[in-house]
DNA sequence: CGGCTTGTTGATTTAACTCAATGCCCGTGG
DNA sequence: CCACGGGCATTGAGTTAAATCAACAAGCCG
């Protein structure tokens, strides 16, 4: 089954259906999206939406990864968040953008023009519903973060963006697997709130411990996960069984 | 005028009326409200709900500062934002809640059971509307956080948070204004992710550097609010005219 | 086969932390 | 009324985790 991103198609047999801003919505007010839609690809790297843009569209990520991110005048930049499929871009009731959108790699987005859009959000319950959903759970993970960049050590940064990674793609009954980082070592130490030294040299900290194991740069495996999860720092019982 | 945080209060002339969550009810949705309300308070230092509790309520804060935080096994604690009021306290659709929540000074709740609350929350548009709006305010306030904790320097972090109190207060035509702290330097510090140490030196040094002046520890005045924006590392044009 | 991007490793510096002493303010009780 | 003690804040000395600066290695692509 595959869904080409085509405006003509039905939102029924979307990827993101369920997930996405949608998910609550019944077969007549997907209609009312449906009339709305159109599809936009990026290639990886490029800009999707700059800090302080006029804010023309709202838009569904509906493949791919993009960042949320904000540059300091001298350079620094901070990540505030990873987009996945599913995620929203844009703040309805604001007129231009907060952070800046980047691809990280390909991305499709789904996008409605803004003016009909927040008229529907104004009129359609289940899309605020949803919307509410959505938001608060960004706030929840936002906040984790921020005892993350408060508080964590390097070590601590590392194996919590680690563990979260596996967490996103491992199906319980999965073994040994491999997993893939995302990100390049500067990008994720501009999500981690350090250097892109400072990540090489903690990785292969955690490859000497015996934590982790890398097939290339960008491949690895978790060889000992409880030790992964005591190295990220959060609630000691949490985890596996000791 | 003066409102008694009595169940039998109006909550038309309720202080927070037109800033929380019920913002958008119209006099019949307020009605409701009314009828589910009770009102608590917490002296300064209490703590109002642990991480892990269960929601029995939810609440908006109608009176005071509360702080929400998180602390980590060893003690490090980083607090995720400051609660005043017209803001909300609970996640609809959690049983949980996931940061400790703290009276900073004398507090008073609005408070509703779970339940009820979440009925009305799928029932009435505008509370889902309004929770939408406020998260979504949360939501960039935190992630605005996040580039302060990742990537600015203790001085940028002290003159952001300054800052940040001053804009709160401020009537725009007022003049040489006397802010209030409304935290301890301990307390500051596990908002910035700093130590109580390092709040205290960087305060002495902006302080001399004529920036600040301080007419007791509680109390400042802000000598040169030019200074005090380009202390604090964001957007070099944003402020005042240079 | 170079040249470019990305990643690793080493040497050195530094901002912020830790540890420790002291000061200040305020309330309580002799 | 003054002494004492406890909480909060300041300041100093020394340490350290991570940043910075710098060289080099490993892929990857035309």
């Amino acid at each position: 089954m595959t869904f080409v991103f085509n405006e003509r198609e039905k939102c029924g047999s979307c990827p993101i259906r369920h997930r996405a801003i949608c998910a609550r919505c019944d077969e007549d007010e997907l209609t009312l999206l449906e009339g709305m839609k159109s599809y936009q690809t990026f290639e990886a790297g490029q800009p999707i939406i700059w800090r302080g843009d006029d804010l023309t569209h709202f838009a569904s990520l509906v493949s791919g990864i993009a960042s949320l991110s904000r540059t300091l005048e001298d350079g620094r930049t901070q990540m505030v968040g990873l987009l996945l499929p599913s995620d929203f871009i844009g703040r309805p009731g604001r007129e231009t953008v907060d952070f800046d959108v980047t691809a990280v790699t390909e991305v499709t987005l789904c996008r409605f023009q803004r003016r009909p859009f927040e008229d529907l959000v104004e009129r359609v319950p289940h899309i605020s519903q949803r919307m509410m959903e959505m938001a608060l759970d960004e706030l929840t993970a936002a906040r984790e973060w921020m005892v993350l960049l408060g508080r964590k050590t390097a070590r601590e940064k590392i194996a919590t963006f680690l563990e979260m990674i596996v967490r996103r793609e491992t199906v319980p009954t999965q073994s040994i697997q491999e997993y893939q980082l995302p990100l390049t070592r500067e990008e994720i130490a501009n999500f981690l709130g350090l250097t892109l030294e400072t990540i090489s040299r903690q990785l292969t900290s955690l490859k000497k411990d015996g934590v982790v194991e890398f097939i290339d740069r960008r491949h690895f495996r978790i060889k000992d996960l409880n030790a992964l999860h005591l190295a990220s720092g959060d609630d000691a019982d949490g985890g596996v069984i000791v």
